[in-house]
DNA sequence: ATCCAATATTAAGTCTGTGTTAAGTTTTTT
DNA sequence: AAAAAACTTAACACAGACTTAATATTGGAT
């Protein structure tokens, strides 16, 4: 099991380290917040041990950044210094899993360290998927299929279906759709979008029976069950 | 989000139950160990609180059973006046995904209890819903239904009768109508707001005996519970 | 009861919103 | 460097949403 460890205090860094390789962790350290952040994102890790307290960037803001915009589920085991029941909350709200207070006894960090990753490894398995009806979008592999046909889309195709699917249920105007999928913030009077529902409508609906995207005029369009 | 409390002490259950359900979860409680197992089986909750103490089968055990027996892997937050480190790590060994002692400040109970349930279920965001009587607009799903039966409007339909809901019970003039739906500031001798207000009461009330939308004779219109 | 103004209804004409195609542009692959 | 693929823009056709306007009906005052 893979552990990154974040904390710029070096003995207590070396500490864990050492505790955690001795029971069999693969660690990996780091003592500043924006290392933290690059080797989260280009590295998949079970646990992230986090210390609250750093120069440059904190733990909480490495935590924010993690979860809002790398989109990185990681548990996360916060460590700090402070310990009041504040602390505690805006940690867990930052998108912490578990916070424990120093000092601590390394018997109690290896308990949650094996919590957490016990849980990722649970949750990591069943591959990270979407759903609507029969069509299936696997977003680590990058592959849809509908009625156990695979479907080969492009990026924005991709994109688009993935948005859609994310807010199944709920129309989603052009605009919103111009925001999320091409990053655009304002009407350019551009029809990308109708486009590019046509494109995605031949693939996945027009070779079947059942059409999962809907047209609301005026409104804009949803995926519905 | 649904959570289960296992807890035989009643005031504090109890206690955890309002929080909870204040804060838009949904509760279930329970007061002992059997009970609970056969609830963790039977239903999918997104989190568990589980006492430790408790009469005939204990939190751990329940705790493991759950784990082992049953290969139930739902997030359990373990709740107990023991807090040693001992108990701590015993707890988590046994299939625990984190540990809290009493007394505890309830908003870190909730923030512990939601970093858990961000794991299994997503959040689900309470639906955007306007109501008068049997008639309910979602927002989201631009669906109307009235006496459970879905309903099919326009978007100029849809913009009139969400202004006349959001400011139900107060009568609306022709103008403040053109402002708000068809954005018009000035008076241009146009009729589209009893045209409208046709078609939408073809739709909304013709089929059925409580009329909504009632005109006031020189004033304008209004929807009323 | 009668008249006038306000409101409801209907029907026809206009025009916006959407689907579709094709051509032009950029990016990626070979 | 050429070719293919992905993406964007633009133009057109058509359905149905919207608007206008004319006529019918209702409500309230005299």
């Amino acid at each position: 099991m893979k552990v990154l460890i974040i904390d710029d205090e070096v003995a207590i860094n070396g500490f864990i380290n050492k505790g955690l390789e001795e029971n069999g962790f693969e660690v990996t350290q780091t003592f500043d917040g924006e290392m933290g952040l690059r080797l989260a994102r280009n590295s998949s890790f079970d646990v992230i041990i986090l210390d609250l307290i750093m120069p440059g960037i904190n733990g909480l803001e490495v935590c924010r950044r993690l979860r809002e915009e790398h989109q990185i589920q990681t548990p996360i085991l916060m460590l700090t210094a402070l310990n009041t029941t504040d602390d505690v909350v805006e940690g867990l709200n930052a998108g912490a899993d578990d916070y424990l207070g120093k000092p601590f006894k390394f018997q109690e960090l290896l308990a949650r360290v094996r919590a957490l990753g016990r849980r990722s490894g649970q949750i990591e398995s069943p591959a990270n998927l979407l759903q609507v009806g029969d069509l299936t979008m696997d977003l680590d592999q990058k592959i849809v299929t509908r009625a156990g046909q695979e479907l080969q889309l492009t990026l924005k195709e991709f994109l688009l279906l993935e948005c859609l699917i994310r807010n199944k249920n709920r129309v989603l105007s052009r605009l919103d759709l111009l925001e999320k999928v091409w990053g655009i913030h304002f009407d350019t009077g551009t029809n990308v979008v109708d486009v590019y529902m046509n494109y995605l409508r031949n693939k996945i609906d027009k070779p079947f029976d059942q059409k999962l995207i809907q047209t609301v005029v005026g409104m804009g369009y949803v995926i519905r069950d």
